[in-house]
DNA sequence: TATTCAAAAGGACATATGTCCTATTTCACA
DNA sequence: TGTGAAATAGGACATATGTCCTTTTGAATA
């Protein structure tokens, strides 16, 4: 536990947290923790606590009235988990789940209200989050609207691979289902497959079963152009 | 002047501003008023006001890297226009457009951040606006991934409609160039005037060179299903 | 080791949409 | 009034993607 508060401590500082939310506040500051593919939040939720990502890497989904599914985007520090809800009392909208391992600073939402609603410095730091979001959100969804699924594809892979600008030449990552991430980009199994297909043959990338490795990290940014999921 | 003043003081009191700003900026506040297609702002412009839509309706679509255009939503009052490029200082990304004749509050942004940015009523205000524009505009974007241009256009065409739940039987509108409207929705001319000609062999509309006549409006919502752009 | 099942791979065909043309209509203006 | 640019309408064909199947493969386990 106090190993946990000096983690906390340390995170506090790096990310520069003192300036937003008050000694109290900080005490009452939780350290999460959440392996691959963890779950965070799920649509329809209702979150009692702001999280704040400090490490790690997170990626954000919608879930649709047809029952698919559609990538928002991926998260690194700092980023705000619940302050949509937290704010507006809406339900969860989008399913949050930890890429690799992650840890969170989780914050209760009634010590928020209690404290936090009247301080401008921590109202300020809220709409700053929004914002981001708003505008990456926008900028995902236009895109999306335009590209096909293979640069799509593009930006996830480079997205999900968490070295991609150190060793440009071979990327080594292991997907989900494939099944999962056809349903991720928006698109059927079937396309997803004939997409990775093409791109093999142009050998861009290289697949056995489950694993993609990336042999042309070059074309691939070029693919992936805009980069989607910023 | 004066004139304005008084509607103004009647446009604070129905959507009770006077809740969120003081009595210093409702003095400063302005009555813009724009004519169908004109625009409010648009992508790269610096804003120095804050815009409270009143009367009217607006549309905003954001333009892309690749020149084309997507639909984002409408609005109708009372929604906030310059929120998130005024608490960031991003510049404008989408451009907005008076659909018919409208009317704003226009609120001036040094005037803001001199009263109004460590003000907790004000911030919770425009973090409530911002959670709402994130809130549909994520929603907006997992539709249009998902929907054909079909159900598009027809939410598109209720959505300008303005009598649409009034005369549900036949209902008539001017629509801009179909070329325009073909760049909202996201997709080609050609394939526009393919969709039209379909819904017209199916007896949902008519059309006139430039003139869309619902006679279906029935059916017109089913296609709409979400009411994309609400 | 043989069996079995889920995931992966891909064939066949339909639909949605884009691109490139061409023709027709309209309307402002010389 | 004639004329040309812009808007409308649509043909032909290519690409992107979806749906429905069948086959193959790998790995867990009986």
């Amino acid at each position: 536990m106090e190993q946990n508060h000096s983690r906390i401590a340390k995170y506090v500082k790096s990310h520069r947290l003192d300036a937003i939310f008050g000694e109290e506040t900080i005490k009452d500051m939780k350290l999460l923790s959440y392996g691959k593919g963890q779950a965070i939040c799920a649509a329809g939720d209702r979150l009692d606590h702001l999280y704040l990502l400090v490490k790690g890497k997170i990626k954000v989904y919608t879930l649709l009235p047809n029952g698919k599914s559609v990538l928002l985007r991926f998260n690194e520090p700092l980023a705000i988990i619940g302050d949509m809800e937290l704010m507006t009392g809406y339900p969860v909208r989008c399913t949050v789940e930890s890429v690799g391992e992650s840890l969170f600073i989780a914050i209760k939402a009634d010590a928020l209200r209690e404290r936090a609603f009247d301080d401008p410095r921590f109202l300020t730091y809220i709409i700053k989050g929004l914002s981001h979001k708003l505008y990456t959100a926008s900028n995902a969804s236009s895109l999306n609207l335009l590209y096909p699924v293979e640069n799509r594809l593009a930006s996830y892979l480079l997205s999900i691979s968490p070295e991609a600008c150190i060793h440009p030449a071979l990327e080594e990552m292991r997907t989900e289902k494939l099944t999962d991430l056809a349903e991720l980009l928006g698109t059927s199994y079937r396309h997803l497959n004939r997409v990775i297909t093409k791109l093999e043959k142009e050998g861009v990338i290289t697949r056995k079963r489950g694993i993609i490795v990336i042999r042309d990290a070059h074309r691939m940014k070029e693919l992936a152009s805009g980069n989607l999921y910023q």
